[in-house]
Formats: structure tokens, sequence, C-alpha cells
DNA sequence: CTACAGGTTTG
DNA sequence: CAAACC
DNA sequence: GTAG
């Protein structure tokens, strides 16, 4: 900010010529206003550094004010109109424009009168935060303070909001979203770039018992017993412990320290030396904590008694306080910062890349686009620089979840729909949407994430993906993306929508409300307490893995495991731990949620969607069999004039303009969605009903198939690659086959690069990577997931409907629930496989005999058997409360951990190929089919290369003995059994000394198997026939977790059900593992510990 | 002398 | 596996 | 860069 320079030159043809422009640092920054300044007169412009007579421009941070801009500005009168205040994205969009862009949508936005400005509803004030006088002592109290926001309403309300009033009253109409009552974290801290403070508390461990702490099962002390955690003495201090309110600067008495500070972290941070990011870390800290420091600096004494400030950093003040200057700053590039800034700018372009650029010879976003060196992901951060660069309103937000609920609604009403980050926080202001989707029941997040997506993108509002994850086997997804509201001046925003498990809800919630820092900072105390705390578990008896590098490993062990688990990949965290996480109560968030305004709208698609076909109440889930052999199926985008609105005021949308979602054909994703879920509702008819039942799957199978459909399964049974085709109605017998073969849950996943084409009367789907999942509860709980390219050709109908289906099976697992291989039978479970190539007995049979092929017997084949570890939860129902013996249950052998892990090589096993209905393979199933006519249209379809040759094969035989040979061998030599926790010597420790803690009573379990047929087709799950996916990239830890519990809302809903199974098996009992049956406490004994540690930081 | 959060996708 | 991002 |  030297000196002024203004050339008559300039001033003519310059970006910035005759601009006198005041930059703001307040909501800036000290590092961001030098770059504008620099910015600023590098373009003809003229830096001001107060207010004065030939001012053009004033420049400000996105949140300021004007009444704050006026107070900061120590001005007397307001600013006189000429002056024009704009945002610093005026400035960069001006830059990048190559010309000085129209002010409008940077402008204060000015309101009333007298000058005033009202920004934003809420006032924005770090700076301005009444401060509770010294920092320090901050309240510690028990435990069970420590609610985490689990608890907390969703959006918008405030469960008790006098209790957790923000310091700053006026923003109470703008933090909806207060923590529960007992919650020490503020959700409802104004904006601020510190999330924390630091403090130092004392730590009493008082009872509290009204919490019912000492009969939880986890509470910390049961868990420190049990060396399964390790409370922590020390004193620290930790952001994670302290109100967000403590975190707020009052007033800093070291501005000069802390400025020029600021400018070393900005360097810092930009640079792509691995050393700097934490030093940038470090400085953070510091720098937080010296403008906490309630006096001015004097001596290089005080300043190196200030947290985190050391040796180094106290030089560094005192030369500053000293000289008034610090050389090292004389060192810094300035000009190459200001670059990698805008660089970094852009979505997905991090340090390494902008600096790399630089060091290309790009400087500008010009450079960058004419080079075309961007990615697809940068090239959407470039496409949308500015609009990025711009966080929005709250109130925008609240537009875009209303648009994103409305979708989801549309497949699930019951779907809960909650938006984290920054707003659930009750910033002002965000940079991005996060949305949180789950559903209550735990399972119908399944397979809902394709069809949202798509009908999100088919309305225009979703304009981008940055990134699509794959869902998981739990169901879990993860959309990266950016979307537009309709409507002039809009902007496109970034949008980030989860779709979690219900059982990691809580979890979920708390991670992704976040701040980052908050999160890094529970999870570092979680660590030092030995445990490990991700969006996805909590667990407990973490043990470190030895370093490579530094002194010698503890021996082989360690290192046997690590190579057991590195290699890992994605597949993400199963988290070892069938979580006890799951054994956690909804927050109270849903039902006080819906009370809310947004149960407007959410009452308005769950009543006044029906299709023409609902006959049932308005209120019926569409889950439930509806009387009347309709087919209410999902509630449907169109009809929005049919449907009566019970709830008056809700109509409003339908008669005039057509809703969020305003085309009327439904997406294909839609529909196969539907027919997923439609067909699951003859599970439970009655054999008997011949008739009427086929009746049914007739009207099923018009409903979703062309009357001239094809529905082609490609596979090989054993007996080469056939096509087996069914047409027309006769297609609802593959569905009916599923079904009575006592499939539970049916869904099909298009996959990751399903591309869609249309033609003339048609809509076609390719998905090379399709899945179908095949969920059995009985006899044991299964699931079986084929996998193969699908092709599907949907009518373009407003309910289109499949002309063609394609599936042509490439490869097959079965999976069995962790759990479930402790069950008492569980050998002779495991000796019969489900299914043929993914296909149970009875379907297969119906596809040969509707094919005229006779089967014969299949040849062996290497499947042996699965385990899924992130396949935990039954999908039934909770049982009303967690029976008494939970506890033994947990202790007694519920979940198996990595050390007992086991795999056996395939070519090991003997193949089991054992159907197990198989008993119904006879015709038995197929009442009088017209074979003729079916084998007619099965010859229309073009054969496959690879003819049908219906040879005279022997019946499919049975052999169970077979099986049971095979199942001898788990466990046997012919495994290769690794256990885990033995071979990691629980009690060693490692080099760094850091404890390895007994992680757990050591088990072997050799006879529980984890081990996968056919590697090569989920090759990225499996490698080398060992499962590698429990731990995946666990840096420099290994955990050998125990579960420990996720949260558990304030709810008073039961865990999930104990699984099934008790036996009583030999083993040593597992990690006491405890339950967590707290009521209100979810975190609670988390935060026992005292101390606090990250400060504000903002990396 | 080591950890500094943990997990996920992309290329 | 490194980079970026949540 | 600091803390353990
Ligand atoms: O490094 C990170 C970044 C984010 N998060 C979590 C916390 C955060 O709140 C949430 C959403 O991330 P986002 O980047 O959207 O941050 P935000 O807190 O919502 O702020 P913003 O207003 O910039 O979106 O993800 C982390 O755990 N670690
Ligand atoms: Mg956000």
């Amino acid at each position: 900010m030297a000196a002024q320079n203004l050339d008559a030159k300039a001033e003519a043809n310059s970006l910035f010529g005759g601009i006198v422009g005041l930059i703001v640092e307040q909501g800036l920054g000290k590092g961001r206003k030098r770059i504008l300044e620099k910015q600023l007169e590098e373009k003809g412009g003229t830096v001001a550094l107060s207010p004065s007579q030939t001012l053009t421009h004033v420049i400000v941070g996105p949140n300021m004010k004007y009444n704050r801009l006026v107070s900061l500005l120590k001005l007397k009168d307001p600013l006189p109109p000429e002056v024009t205040i704009v945002t610093a994205d005026w400035l960069s969009a001006s830059l990048v424009a190559g010309e000085s862009v129209d002010h409008t949508p940077y402008l204060l936005p000015l309101s009333e009168g007298t000058g005033c400005v009202s920004v934003k509803k809420v006032s924005e004030f770090s700076s301005s935060i009444p401060i509770p006088s010294p920092p320090p002592p901050v309240i510690n109290s028990p435990n069970k303070h420590y609610v985490v926001g689990v608890s907390t309403p969703p959006t918008g309300l405030k469960p008790s909001p006098q209790k957790l009033t923000p310091t700053k009253s006026n923003m109470d109409h703008v933090s909806p979203l207060k923590v529960s009552p007992v919650g020490k974290r503020r959700l409802a801290e104004p904006d601020s770039d510190s999330d924390y403070i630091e403090s130092e508390e004392e730590e009493e461990e008082e009872g509290e018992e009204s919490t019912g702490r000492s009969k939880e099962m986890l509470n910390p002390e049961a868990l420190a017993e049990q060396g399964l955690i390790r409370p922590l003495k020390k004193k620290g201090r930790w952001m994670c412990q302290v109100p967000a309110s403590t975190l707020h600067a009052q007033v800093n008495h070291n501005e000069a320290v802390t400025s020029k500070l600021e400018e070393l972290l900005l360097e810092y941070k930009n640079s792509s030396l691995p050393k700097d990011k934490w030093r940038a870390m470090s400085l953070t800290k510091a720098v937080a904590a010296v403008k906490r420091h309630p006096k001015e600096i004097t001596t290089h004494e005080e300043a190196h008694s200030i947290p985190f400030v050391g040796k180094r950093l106290a030089d560094k003040i005192y030369e500053i306080v000293s000289s008034g200057h610090l050389r090292r700053l004389d060192h810094i590039d300035k000009a190459k910062q200001s670059v990698i800034d805008l660089f970094k700018g852009i979505h997905g372009v991090g340090q390494i890349v902008a600096e790399q650029f630089y060091a290309q010879g790009y400087r500008t976003l010009d450079d960058l686009k004419e080079a075309n060196i961007l990615n697809r992901q940068q090239q959407i951060g470039f496409k949308y620089y500015h609009e990025f660069a711009e966080r929005m309103d709250r109130s925008e937000v609240e537009e875009i979840e209303r648009k994103v609920r409305e979708g989801c609604h549309l497949l699930d009403p019951n779907l809960e729909v909650v938006t984290c980050g920054s707003f659930r926080r009750g910033k002002p202001t965000c940079g991005d949407v996060d949305i949180l989707v789950t559903h209550p029941d735990g399972r119908s997040h399944k397979g809902i994430f394709q069809p949202l997506i798509r009908v999100l993108k088919n309305d225009g509002f979703l304009t981008d993906d940055l990134t699509l994850h794959e869902d998981t086997s739990d169901g879990s997804c993860k959309y990266f993306g950016v979307c537009m509201l309709p409507g002039d001046g809009r902007k496109h925003r970034r949008i980030d929508i989860y779709i979690c498990p219900y059982s990691e809800y809580p979890l979920m919630l708390l991670h992704f409300t976040g701040s980052g820092h908050f999160n890094r900072s529970l999870r570092s105390r979680a660590d030092k307490m030995g445990m490990s705390l991700s969006e996805h578990s909590l667990n407990a008896g973490v043990v470190r893995k030895a370093q490579p590098g530094a002194g010698r490993t503890p021996s082989a062990p360690a290192g046997q495991m690590e190579s057991l688990f590195t290699n890992g990949r994605r597949q993400p965290a199963p988290p070892s731990v069938p979580p006890v996480s799951s054994f956690w109560q909804p927050p109270s968030v849903g039902p006080v949620h819906q009370a809310h305004l947004h149960d407007m709208e959410y009452h308005q698609f769950a009543v006044a969607q029906p299709t023409h076909t609902m006959t049932s109440p308005p209120n019926t889930p569409m889950t439930p069999h509806v009387g009347g052999g309709g087919f209410p199926g999902l509630m449907c985008p169109i009809d929005h004039h049919t449907s009566a609105t019970p709830t008056g005021s809700i109509g409003l949308h339908q008669n005039s303009a057509p809703p969020a979602l305003s085309h009327s054909a439904w997406p294909p994703e839609y529909r196969l969605y539907a027919l997923c879920q439609e067909m699951l509702r003859y599970s439970s008819q009655s054999p008997g009903m011949a008739d009427s039942s086929k009746l049914s799957w007739e009207q099923f199978c018009m409903e979703y198939f062309h009357e001239m459909a094809i529905f082609v399964i490609e596979v090989d049974f054993g007996d080469g690659l056939k096509r087996y085709s069914l047409h027309g109605t006769l297609i609802m017998w593959y569905f009916k086959s599923l079904i009575e073969s006592g499939v539970t849950r049916y869904d099909v996943t298009l996959g990751k690069s399903a591309s869609h084409s249309y033609q003339q009367h048609m809509q076609r789907i390719e998905c090379p990577e399709a899945v179908q999942e095949l969920e059995y509860t009985l006899p044991t709980q299964t699931k079986v997931c084929s996998k193969g390219q699908l092709v599907l050709e949907f009518t373009m109908e407003d309910k289109p409907r499949i002309m063609s289906w394609v599936f042509h099976i490439q490869g097959h697992v079965e999976m069995i629930p962790r759990f479930c291989l402790q069950a008492p039978a569980i050998d002779t479970a495991l000796s019969n496989n489900v299914t043929c190539q993914g296909l149970p007995a009875s379907t297969q049979s119906i596809l040969m005999q509707l094919n005229n092929i006779t089967m014969r017997p299949a040849p062996p084949h290497k499947l042996v058997q699965i385990d899924s570890n992130l396949w935990e939860h039954p999908p039934p129902p909770p049982p009303p409360s967690i029976p008494p013996s939970q506890h033994d249950m947990l202790q007694g052998d519920r979940y198996p951990h990595e050390d007992n892990l086991v795999t056996l090589s395939s070519e090991s096993s003997p193949m089991l190929t054992h159907l197990p209905t198989s008993s119904n393979q006879d015709s038995s199933l197929l009442p009088s089919l017209p074979h003729p006519s079916c084998q007619v249209q099965s010859n229309s379809v073009p054969p496959l290369s690879h003819a049908v040759h219906s040879s005279s094969s022997p019946p499919l035989p049975l052999s169970p003995s077979l099986v049971k040979s095979n199942c001898s061998s788990y466990g046997g030599s012919s495994c290769s059994v690794v256990s885990n926790s033995n071979t990691l010597c629980p009690n060693k420790v490692t080099q760094s000394g850091k404890k390895t803690r007994p992680s757990s009573p050591v088990r072997r379990r050799s006879e529980l198997v984890m081990v996968a047929a056919e590697p090569a087709l989920f090759s990225e799950d499996m490698v080398h026939g060992q499962d590698e996916r429990r731990i995946t990239r666990i840096d420099n830890k290994r955990a050998i977790t125990t579960p420990t519990s996720s949260f558990m809302g304030t709810v008073s809903i039961p865990p999930p059900p104990p699984l099934p199974v008790s036996n009583g098996e030999s083993d040593p009992p597992p990690p006491p593992i405890s339950s967590f049956t707290n009521q209100n406490g979810s975190m609670a004994w988390l935060s026992i510990p005292s101390g606090i540690d990250w400060n504000k930081t903002t990396p």
C-alpha cells in the first residue's frame, strides 16, 4: 500500500483509471486487502488510505454492512452518494473481464433512506462481538454438555433459544438453529472466521447422573477401564470444547503484530511445501492467540508466554513491537502471491497446481483459459469463477434446500433433508449449500441418489457435476456439483448433497455441520483419547501404526499387518464396526423440523402429489401396500391438478406456476426406482391366491413395461453364456420369481458411466457397470449383487415404460453381513448359495423354461462367501428397545474386527453350487405357462452371438454335502488366515512412543470368514483375494477399532435390533464395547477432559 | 523426533 | 499415488 | 511452527 502513483496515462486507458478506492480490511483480511490494492494500482487505480474528497469507491468484504462500515471508517456522515460501495468481487470481476464491470451486482445494497444499508438480515460482527472478558476459563462442564449439535434441529428451529442465545442479540432472528439446550457448542454463532477460541478450563468430573451416564455402557469410565480409551489428563485447549463465543476476539491489542504475521501466513498458506502447511497451522493458532491476548505485547517473554507462540514466533513478534517491522516480509513476492490466490480461486486448483501454473508463466485467468490446461472440474470452476467467489444469503440457501427437499420427497416423503455446513452453524452467508439426506427407516435412502440427481438436472437446477460418488454398498452417496435457482439474477452455486444411511446420520450431521476446524479439533481429541472419529464411526482402541522411517519398527507383527491392509483403495470406510454407530437414536430433528416453515412444503408433497391411481389416504407412505390394487407407486410430479389439496394453503403452488419440478415427465431413473420399490409389495402376498397375484403382477408389468417390451438376461449359468428373453407380460415372471425366492429388497443401480441417449421415441440408458442387488433376510441375511452391462430403453411417455431391458450379467457376489457369520447355523447358511450367477434358482428356472432350455448342473464356480463390512444392518425396523441383553450381545461377539478377517483364496474353495430353494426349481413355480408363445417371442429377439443351445443338460443338482465340505475348509489350512490383532501385538508400542492400545481383548476367530469369490469382479474391493476394505488409507494409523458408538440423538428411539446373533462362541469376549444408551448425550463422554486446542485457524 | 483429522474422488 | 476438497 |  505504498504510495499512490497515478499517472495520466493510466487514468486514461487503464482498467481502473480514475478510480480512487479505499479498501476496507475488515471483512477482507489483510492479505486480500493488500492483493486488491496491488491489483488496483497495477491497473491504474489509486489506493486511498482514508476517506477523502476524491474517493470514488469503497471496496469491502462480502459481508460488510453499511453501518459497520461507517463506524469502521469513523465517518460522521454517511458516505456521499457519488462514492460507490462495492464488494471486492467487483474488483476481481473487472480484472478478469479486463474492463470495469457493472457495479450493480456488487453494490452494497442500500436500504431505506438514511443511507443505511442492510446487507443481510444478520449482522455480522466478528469484531463487534462483546466478549466476556478474559478469554480464559471457559466453562467446562461435565460431559454431557457436549452434545455437539447432534440433536440440533436441522434447519431452522430453535429448540430452546433462550438457553443459547448467542452473544449477539441481533442475530437472533437469524440463527434458527441453536443447539439443544445442553449443547455448549453454539451453532448459531455469528459469522466470523474464527470458529474457536481457546481457553483453558478446569475439568471437573462432576457427576451429573441425571444423564444416566453411569448406566451407560459407553461411558468414559467404562471405556477407560477396558483400555479402550485414554482419558486425557493434560490440560489443553480444545476449541471443540468451548462455546464458540469465546473464540471470537474481543479487542485486538496487538493489531500491528497480527497484521504482519497474517501477511506471513498468507505466504505459508500459498506454499506447496508441506512444511509450510504446518507452519501455517501453527501460525494461525498463534495469531488467534495473540489476538486474544488481553494487552499489548511489549517483551519477548510476554510473547513467548502466549500459547502457540514459541521461540521463533516470539522473535518475530518482538521484532515487530520493537522495530515496527518484520524483515521476513520483505522477502515475499507479493505479485506472485496474488496470482496464486487468483488461480486458487478456481475450484479444483490448489496450492500445488496454482504454483505450477505460476511457474509455467501463467499470470491471469485468461492465460489459463488459452492454455487449455484445466481439467474438467477446473473448467467448471473457471466457468463460474466469480459466482463461486461470492457467498450467498441464508435465504437463498433456504430456497435451494427447499428445491432439493421437493425432489427428495417425490421419491419418498419421509426422507429427511437437512442443510448443514455454515448454514446450520448460523452464518449469515454461505459459500455453498451442504445438504444431508437420510431416511429414518434405515434403508430407504438407498437407490434414491440417481433419480434425485436426474430429476434435479432435468429441471435445470443442477447445472454441472463436479463429483459423482457411486453409491456404496451401504447406500451412501456424495454429490458435489453446481446448481442455480430459476429466475433472473440468480447465480450458480456450489452444492454438496450427501445421502447417508440413518445409522450414520448423527455422525454425518456432526461432520457436515463443521466447521472444518471444529471437526479437526474434535477428532484430534478423540485421537488423543485413543479413539478415532470420522463421519462414519467412532472407534475405540485405535492403534497407531509404526512409522516406517523412524526408529526400529515394532517388529514383524506390525509390518505384517500393514502389508495386509496397505493397498486398500476405495470402498470407503467400512467402519470396522457394524457400527454400534447404528445404535443411536434419531435426533429430534425430524419432528421439530417439520413443525417449522418447511413443513408446508413437506406436506404439500406428501399430500398433494399422489398419482391418479393413488387410492389410499394422503398420508399413506408409499411403501406400504396400498389397497385398491392400483400402482400408487411413487408420487408423481405430474397431476398437480388432479390431486386434492387437503392442506389448503399448500395448494398455492399447484394452480399457478408449476412447482419446482416443472416438467411433467418422470425421469426414467425415477421409474426404475419406483419399479424396484413396487415389486417388493408382492412379497407379502400369500401364495394361495395365484390368480389375483398373477393379475397384480400383470398390472405391475404393464405399469412399468410396454406391452411389447423385451426383457433379456444374458448370463452364464454354467453352461456357457446364453441369452434368456421374456416378452410382454411374461416379464413379470422374472420379478415374481425373485420375490418368491424371498427377496426383500430389490435395487438396480445404473452405475458409474451410465450414459443417456435419446432417439425418436425412446430414451436409452446404457450402463456398463450396472448392479442389480437382491437382498434376502431368510434363511440368512444375504445380499446378492450382480454386476454387468444393463441397457434400458424407455418410452417417451410421461410415465416412461421400459421397452427394452437387457442385462448382461458379468459376475456377482453374495454377501453376508459380518455379524451373521457367528450365527449358530452359519455353516449351513454359508454352504447354501442363494443364487447362481446372482439369480435365484426359481428365476433361473423361469428363464430357462420360458426359453425352453433345460437346466443342467452348473460347473463349480468359485463363489465362496462374502462379507460386506458396510452392510451391517438388516433392514428390519428396530425393536422397541434395547434388550437388557444388549450389553452382553455387544460384548459377546457381535463385531468382528479386522483381526478377525480371514481370507480364503478362492481357488481353494470348492464351489458352492447349491441353490437355496433349489427344491423350487421344479416347474411348480411355473403354472402352465404358454411356453410356445414365449419361445416364439424370444426367437424374435436377435440372438446373441452365443447361441442359446438348448442343450439337454441334466437338472441342476444340489450338493449340500459338497458344500459342507467346502465349509469345513474355513479356518482350515487352506485359508490364509490373518488375525489382525493377533499379529498386531496389542500392547506393544510403536516406535514413536505412541502406545498401541490393547485395542481390545485379542480375539481370533479363524472361522470368521470374509471371502470373495471372483475377486476380479469387484476388483476394487478385493485384491489378491484379501479383503482390504476395512482399513483404508488411514494414514499413519491403523484402527483396530472397537466400535464405540455413534452418537445418539436426543430422541428416545431405541436402537436397532441387536443383531440376531448370540452364539455363545468360545471366543474371547469381544471388545467390551459399550453401548451408548445415553438419551441426550451423543458425544457426551468425549468431551470430558479439559483443555483447548484449536483456536481459530483458517487453512 | 513426530504429529498436526479423517475420508472421498479424480486423473 | 498425489492433489483437491468436504 | 509448536507441543508432547
Ligand atoms: O476440511 C474440511 C472441510 C469441511 N469439513 C466439513 C465441515 C464443514 O462444515 C462441512 C462442509 O464444508 P464446507 O466447505 O461447505 O464448509 P462450510 O463450513 O459449510 O463453510 P462454507 O460457508 O464456506 O460452505 O464439511 C471438514 O470436515 N473438513
Ligand atoms: Mg458449506
